[in-house]
DNA sequence: CGTGTAAGGAATTCTGACACG
DNA sequence: CGTGTAAGGAATTCTGACACG
């Protein structure tokens, strides 16, 4: 599950989020994808899950740098 | 496991096998992607240990219309 | 702040074919 | 039979920027 292997196309679809949340989301170092050599985002099941995660809190009223500090987005 | 998420590129990666071989074995039959709407195809975790298993049965001295007969690639 | 979009380029994947054998 | 390759096109993704606010 966390295998870096989905390009960003497909992560768009299982989370619901635009590509532009997705690398905002990782420009605000709340995701780690990988790179291809080309330069191509590669993400796992667990990112997605972090990324549905992520746009839940910010819905929420949270920011960016709040779930950045927090570390762990849940608190189980 | 079962998610058809990866695109033939990082299957060519997790498997070893060049694209020609991938898809010349969903030409015979021996796995099943999906399209995406732009015709790209998505191979799940399970394609690639199958994917892995035809090519060894291959360089066994199977037949590619040996394998789709037998239906299963292992006998467990 | 978080997200939308148009812009141009680079990398990825696709198909059908010729090749060897 | 199974796989390599060059060919041209279409789809995908990338970055930096302007926009709103």
């Amino acid at each position: 599950m966390k295998d870096k292997v989905m390009s960003i196309g497909i992560v768009c679809d299982l989370t619901g989020l635009t590509e532009r949340q997705i690398r905002y989301y990782e420009e605000k170092q709340l995701v780690f994808p990988v790179r291809t050599k080309g330069g191509a985002r590669k993400f796992s099941f667990e990112d997605v899950e972090r990324l549905k995660e992520i746009n839940e809190k910010l819905r929420d009223g949270f920011h960016t740098f709040d779930l950045k500090k927090s570390g762990r987005l849940c608190c189980k």
